[in-house]
RNA sequence: GGGGAAGUGGCGGAAUUGGCAGACGCGCAAGACUUAGGAUUUUGUGCCGCAAGGCGUACGGGUUCAAGUCCCGUCUUCCCCA
């Protein structure tokens, strides 16, 4: 017998397999497709715990798949655009091109060591050429279809380094700049857009999809939909005021309006007399971040602007205020405020003593009086002093569901001064980025023709290589000499390229299709492949990107199919998240912190199938844990001995009948558990079910069980079971036993029911709910049978002292509980 | 502030969804083997108690024959908010 030196069978199995095409997934109509994917992974350097985290038991279940009879596409890439690679260009010099292929080649080696079954002839790179390429295209596609449109935008700015900043690049409460420490500004710049809005109602539908209700509801709420109307006031220099409402019902309570501080109009509006005060409001508002300003426990601050609005329902005339709790990126920046009827317009009144009118009067208590409340009524009741609606019935449904704001809604439609109104909080999504290391925006501005596509020959747009870098930050390609010198696509004069390049987001949105066939040339990707493994059946990753990147890319599919470029609605049918590897200081791991556990140590000292099966073993996969050193010699000693007791001679069996079948019963029951946990994504179990049943083998050797038929399928069923999560040992064990190469193609045993069943049940007797005795029964014993038995015990009779109990319940197969 | 998730031994976690709490593993303790042990192996290990027994799933109530699991309230931690 050998010992288990897993650096020595690991690299040879993962050579062999590699040379024979293993993992290799081609097209086969004859067998049910599965298309896993794992999210691709950003090339910061080195390949983290984390990523192994993310990446091991979506393998696993990868490879339990396709022993199940799938034919699974698991394919890897890098999401290789992006920051980072610009800032070690500027801290070390290294081109960002440089820095970022040699660290996928380093973490290409480092997933080879993982022993993944990753096909990786179908590898993407989303900064090679052949690949941004297509993004380019896609882009061109968007805009030829009216879905990228440009605009103004305001962009974090910082005024010492002269820059733009991304958002990662602006830190803190004050907001300041990540690398000089200045408070950055808002800046004004044309940008590019997609129409993502125009498919909000569309995202809020989740049907046919298998996603968690968290993300579901993350999603949901990032879009924001909220059903109301839009309602003109006239201020009285007869400018109109549109705001939108969600309780129109609530209109004859608008004592005052407030402006968001941002709002075009409150510099028109303010009198001469309260200009200073508003003028300093508004520098101090814009200081402060949106989450600071919605708080509603925050201080309410604001100013009178001088001006007055007429509330069109009643003729009424109602000061005008600028407060930051009004936002300019919400509704039409600019609230009718109702303090009778909402927390924060009730705040604001009492602060500032504005009137408060009650409109909605609770059933049941005393009528609501302005002066003597004390907190906003927000819930149902009927309407009052609304004039003609007063008695309408209002419950606490949203929108047409409520009778009360359906009548307001009509009526105001009716006399043409509002009408009903949908707003989202979620904003198209701009795709500009300031900056080097990313896709160029492929299009052309000519003085005579403006904007226009490069046309498609001429892609893909290339970044150049040959740029400087200035310490300012400022995108090389804005300050190439020739790069964005180009021709007008339409009547051939001089024109100049977009110097922008694209978030990337955008090259995420499409990476799976990529994955489909990278090496085509023809199209974003080949027809064929795309009809056989679409849509992606299992996307798995961290929940932090349920908002943008996941609802990105759902988007982006829509668009597809409205563009005719795809079929289908949704890229991902079934979604699961993983938790997060914590350091062992329970804090996030950052090479900063010092907590970082690097994954290659690991797999040098105890080998990629220990770390693979610790990673899965040690945590639940969704809830993620702190990393425990020493926790990885559990798994590590659980293989030595799987590898001792099958590797070791088998000696004369010599076990009865008795232990075999405990055996059987027990490699059938582990068979099913493990089944079950595997379509059910709870992978900690998975291995402490195989530890348990190691267990058992060991006591079954001892009994003289091994050389016997029941231990070779116990063996046989161990190392299928065992494949998915250690497919090193699986294979090398596999073959020792003369079986046939490789085990990664053999089939999922199935369970044989009979041999899981019990013979006996141990039932747990309770007196008073306390447990008092156990009873062991042949597990066909009847219920009646049962309670007679357990009234019978002695422990039970000590404590009846011969009364009779008040209720006896027995529980099939369960336990007996006795009330006295 | 709002929205969401979660609180089970010294630690990570089990518990077929209302039915024997603590599977499995780490750690720890004692023993065996050994020149040695950071190898291997055996046994023990929720807490209090010599024991019988009692108490135990963040805390306080409730429903139930029975609650980690369901209901009400409180506290704490974590995540998200362009």
């Amino acid at each position: 017998m050998s010992d288990y030196i897993p650096t020595q069978i690991e690299p040879k199995w993962q050579a062999k397999w590699e040379a024979d095409g293993l993992y290799h997934s081609d097209i086969d109509p004859k067998r049910p497709k599965h298309y896993a994917l794992t999210m691709l992974p950003y090339p910061s350097g080195d390949l983290h715990i984390g990523h192994w985290y993310a990446m091991t038991p979506a393998d696993a279940r990868a490879r339990y798949m396709r022993m199940n009879g799938y034919n699974v596409l698991f394919p890897m890439g890098f999401d290789a655009f992006g920051l980072p690679a610009e800032n070690a260009a500027i801290k070390r010099g290294v081109h960002p091109k440089v820095w970022t292929y040699k660290n996928i080649e380093n973490m290409r080696k480092q997933m080879r060591s993982m022993g993944a079954m990753f096909d990786w002839r179908r590898e993407a790179v989303s900064a090679d050429p052949e690949y941004y390429r297509w993004t380019q295209w896609f882009f061109i596609q968007l805009y030829k279809h009216g879905l990228a449109y440009r605009k103004m935008s305001p962009v974090d700015f910082c005024p010492h380094d002269n820059t733009t900043l991304a958002r990662e690049q602006v830190w803190g409460e004050d907001r300041h700049c990540e690398r000089c420490g200045t408070p950055v500004i808002k800046k004004d710049l044309e940008q590019w857009f997609f129409r993502i809005t125009q498919y909000a109602d569309e995202l809020l539908n989740y049907e046919g999809l298998d996603w968690p209700e968290r993300v579901r509801t993350l999603q949901t709420n990032w879009i924001g939909r909220s059903e109301g109307a839009s309602v003109i006031f006239k201020t009285e220099m007869g400018d109109s005021l549109e705001v939108f409402t969600t309780r129109p019902d609530t209109l004859w309570g608008a004592t005052f309006m407030v402006l968001s501080p941002e709002h075009p109009l409150v510099g028109k509006l303010t009198t001469a007399e309260h200009r200073q005060a508003v003028e300093d409001y508004k520098k101090q508002a814009a200081r402060q971040s949106d989450i600071e300003r919605e708080a509603t426990d925050k201080e309410k601050t604001g100013v009178f602007t001088g001006a007055y609005a007429v509330n069109p329902v009643n003729g009424v005339k109602i000061p005008i205020w600028t407060a930051d709790y009004v936002l300019m990126t919400y509704g039409t920046g600019a609230i009718m405020a109702v303090p009778a009827h909402d927390e924060r317009d009730f705040a604001f009144a009492r602060k500032f003593g504005l009137q408060i009118i009650p409109v909605i009067q609770p059933e049941g208590v005393p009528d609501l009086d302005g002066e003597t409340m004390e907190v906003a009524y927000v819930g149902a009741g009927h309407m009052i002093n609304s004039a003609q609606f007063n008695g309408l019935a209002v419950n606490d449904e949203k929108g047409r569901k409520n009778p009360g704001i359906t009548a307001v809604i009509d009526w105001l439609a009716g006399q043409g001064i509002g009408k009903e109104a949908v707003t989202y909080k979620l904003r198209d999504w701009l795709i500009s980025r300031q900056r080097y290391w990313g896709a160029p925006i492929p299009m052309i501005y000519c003085e005579k023709d403006g904007w226009n596509p490069v046309p498609d020959d001429e892609l893909p747009v290339l970044l150049p290589d040959d740029v400087a870098w200035k310490p300012t930050g400022e995108s090389p390609l804005k300050l190439h000499p020739t790069w964005k010198q180009a021709k007008c696509p339409v009547c051939g004069e001089p024109a100049v390229r977009e110097t922008d390049t694209m978030d990337t987001f955008m090259c995420s949105s499409w990476y799976h299709l990529r994955y489909l066939s990278p090496w085509y040339n023809q199209g974003p990707f080949e027809e064929s492949e795309y009809n056989y493994w679409m849509p992606v059946d299992t996307y798995t990753g961290g929940i932090e990107h349920a908002t943008m990147h996941l609802m990105y890319t759902r988007f982006f599919h829509k668009a597809l199919r409205d563009m005719q470029i795809t079929e289908g609605s949704e890229p991902m049918i079934q979604l699961r998240n993983q938790g997060m590897v914590l350091g062992e200081d329970h804090e996030k791991m950052s090479k900063s912190r010092g907590n970082v556990t690097a994954p290659d140590d690991l797999v040098h000292r105890y080998g990629a199938d220990a770390v693979r099966s610790y990673l899965i073993f040690f945590a639940k996969w969704d809830m993620g844990a702190p990393w425990n050193r020493t926790g990885i010699e559990g798994t590590y000693r659980w293989l030595k001995r799987v590898w001792a007791l099958f590797s070791e001679p088998i000696g004369n069996p010599s076990a009865s009948p008795e232990t075999l079948k405990v055996l059987r019963r027990k490699v059938h029951q582990t068979l099913k558990q493990v089944t079950h946990d595997f379509e059910q994504f709870e992978f900690n179990t998975i291995v402490s079910g195989l530890m348990e049943l190691l267990n058992e083998m060991y006591k079954a050797k001892e009994a003289g069980a091994a050389g016997t038929r029941e231990w070779s399928e116990a063996v046989d069923l161990y190392l299928r079971m065992l494949a998915p999560v250690c497919p090193h040992i699986a294979e090398e064990l596999w073959e020792l036993l003369g079986k046939p190469y490789s085990i990664h193609i053999q089939s999922w045993p199935k369970v044989d029911e009979a041999a899981t069943h019990e013979d006996e049940i141990t039932i747990p007797i309770q007196i008073n709910g306390k447990l008092r005795d156990r009873l062991v029964f042949p597990a066909d014993t009847s219920e009646e049978e049962i309670k007679s038995a357990a009234l019978a015990s002695e422990i039970v009779r000590k404590y009846l002292e011969g009364r009779q109990p008040k209720k006896v319940i027995v529980v099939q197969k369960k336990l007996v509980s006795i009330v006295i």
